[in-house]
DNA sequence: CAATAAGTTGTTACCGCTAACACATTTTTG
DNA sequence: CAAAAATGTGTTAGCGGTAACAACTTATTG
């Protein structure tokens, strides 16, 4: 194993040099620093995370939060985890992750938190160390999330240009940011537009959505779009439309959201809004590692637009 | 924070006997065991991680190598990561996750294998950190998996109690040890009950299995079970056994295979083989953890059984 | 029962890296 | 142009553990 030592004798300067050249390298002038650089190639020197952890007193570990049941979620926690990982391993960091069930707040130097609900807030509040939330919320802790209202907005917005005389909201009945924000976003493009808004609010699972497009086929006549808070509501819609008998996409249009996974598994594809999920990851965990570089300074909130994904459940023209 | 010192001091003995009634308790009297153990308690000791990496030149990090596509692949590798990391957790160890895209393979002590294909052998087998696979295979690597023959005998046999006249297999069209599992338990099984074994190899995709369907439609008359080596192969079945106006469950019964989320979308929920996907994570990650332990070790396998869960797509009588 | 082995605990040095300080050397300043 | 300030580099000590060895006590043996 290289270590700082071997690079500084063949760089003949001190480790400290070569640590400097790392971590401040400003503080090096340009022609000692251009020798380190050569012999850390040279040598292909890669610094111990262990070593550097235990002389900052840090752990190069983040711990990954993720508070809601996994049974019944959606996947793209995996495609969030990969972008957290990938970018964490570029700095050295590692993860560790804890579910609801395993919440042992050990050491680490930050902490990223998914699924938090109003009730888990005390919890979250009281971590002593950088934490950054995925999902917005409006404690004014930092967060990463999609730009909801936004999204809701194109979808809005392209319901309105393909022309669907009725365009119906199916909303996640829970009291959380995101919902209201994907909401808003419906309701003021309707607004905008001088269409009447109709909202509907449903628990997050297919089988309710079914039931609901069951219970109120009449109420719908052809022309109709669903957008949907989830695309596990819309994969229910989708469901119970067949069932009747409607014709999709010519007489009923579905758009969904998220973008991961189900949607690939609906028949025909579901029109949805993708989410930047890995991307977000990424943000997350370079977020908490300049927060923990910053000894916790706020660090802000960044919103990702999603990209409008057409399937097989909205018609071309 | 409290250090091996601290503990030290409170028991009256030295560092080095707090560090061997931790790693070496076998070398440590009772009488001080028992002190240390009290001291270590009352001070709420907990081992820190990067000294314990640094002095023993270990990293305290295994690397989950993911090589399969995530885009197209089941969700249950949210369980199965949820079970390595609980695991590792335990053991002051910490995670990181590679994907085929950002494979670097930089310092750990050991590695997980997922989603190996025959092409990925040599990659893994140039590896040279005690590694375990999750999968099945030949390579003589020590392995995790379900026990996928016991899986599909079990299927095979509520079938035929079920009096279905006729049972289908509906494998995956790859030459990988898990898929020829499988079918061994179906064929094996239908041979001992003396019937015949009818088996369709498809890409494990929906959208195929329902395409299958449609174009064989006149070759299933009513009474026939099809066990398929995946959900993913069920859902499309009942999809177009649906479409094609049969009876789920009373003349067409799906079984399917894997048991996480998927299984839960379909509509009626889909009877299948749930593979217990934690435990299984958290075996891995044992087993790469004892490895280290023993300088590499060979681990031999561990074979998990699957739960059969009866669903709607199969009949009670 | 002396010589030797076995068992138990403490001491020392080191794992690889960095902060804090010490020491030159150069630049700025009145 | 001497004193003070700024700049650049090296030295020292220590982060929290562990292996290897030393030192001492207690069993075993012929």
């Amino acid at each position: 194993m290289v270590t700082l030592n071997d690079v500084a004798k063949k760089a003949n300067v001190s480790k400290m040099t070569v640590s400097r050249v790392i971590n401040h390298p400003e503080q090096v002038t340009d022609e000692l620093k251009q020798l380190v650089f050569e012999a850390m190639q040279e040598l292909n020197y890669r610094p111990n995370a262990a070593a550097k952890a235990l002389a900052n007193k840090r752990t190069q570990i983040i711990k990954l939060l993720i508070l809601e049941e996994m049974d019944t979620t959606e996947p793209y926690y995996m495609f969030l985890l990969a972008g957290i990982a990938n970018e964490l391993d570029k700095h050295a960091y590692s993860l560790q992750l804890l579910t609801h069930r395993n919440i042992q707040i050990g050491d680490s130097d930050g902490y990223i938190v998914c699924g938090m609900r109003q009730k888990d807030i005390p919890l979250i509040q009281g971590l002593k160390k950088p934490t950054i939330i995925y999902g917005e919320n409006e404690t004014g802790m930092d967060y990463v999330d999609s730009n909801n209202e936004e999204s809701m907005k194109k979808a809005t917005e392209y319901g309105i240009k393909m022309n669907y005389e009725s365009i119906v909201y199916i909303g996640i009945d829970v009291d959380e940011c995101f919902a209201h924000s994907r909401e808003r976003g419906y309701v003021k493009t309707m607004e905008k537009y001088g269409r009447e808004a109709t909202i509907y609010r449903l628990t997050n699972r297919s089988r309710y959505s079914a039931a609901f497009i069951k219970e109120n086929w009449h109420t719908f006549s052809p022309n109709t779009l669903f957008i949907c808070a989830s695309d596990r509501l819309g994969l229910g819609i989708i469901r119970e439309i067949k069932e009747q008998g409607g014709d999709i996409p010519n007489d009923y249009g579905v758009i969904g959201h998220d973008g991961v996974f189900l949607d690939q598994i609906a028949y025909p594809h579901l029109t949805t809004l993708k989410q930047a999920t890995t991307e977000m990851g990424a943000a997350c965990a370079r977020m908490v590692l300049n927060k923990v570089k910053e000894n916790g300074k706020e660090q802000g909130n960044q919103l990702f637009d999603t990209e409008l994904k057409i399937g097989g459940t909205t018609r071309n023209k």
